[in-house]
DNA sequence: ATTGTGACGTTGC
DNA sequence: TGCAACGCCACAA
């Protein structure tokens, strides 16, 4: 089926995409940077489509509001989500990022200021 | 149109 | 401090 480029599917996708690596952000910002801080559901919603999709979506920098690498089981097992932050540069511990604050981006922010 | 589901977030107990 | 429930929006059946 032909995606339109309209749905909130494929916006999560332009933000997700925009994630500098070394960075991460939560389903929550995206959801208030495309509107609605509410929606954080439908960001992870539509998180789970981006593995069908190219380019690829590094969804993997895209972790809760707790820094919990809640989406990691439905990535490749051999290349886990947690590998993959740690391979950026993102201390990882028991499914957690440590120093949230420090390397989290908010797409509302950077976004605006276009650093 | 209605119902069910979802990689969340916040509030209440 | 930990768990339960609600809210919330988008989409498929």
């Amino acid at each position: 089926m032909m995606p339109k480029n309209d749905t909130f599917f494929d916006l999560v996708c332009q933000v997700v995409r925009l994630i500098p690596e070394g960075r991460v952000t939560s389903y929550g910002a995206i959801g208030k940077y495309l509107g609605s801080v509410k929606s954080a559901r439908m960001v992870g919603w539509a998180l789970n489509k981006t593995h069908q999709i190219h380019p690829e979506v590094p969804a993997h920098r895209v972790v809760n509001r707790n820094g919990l690498l809640t989406g990691k089981y439905h990535f490749s097992i051999e290349n886990p989500m947690a590998q993959r932050l740690k391979m950026e540069g993102i201390p990882i511990a028991n499914n957690q990022v440590i120093d949230l604050d420090v390397y989290f981006w908010d797409p509302s922010i950077h976004l605006n200021l276009e650093s």
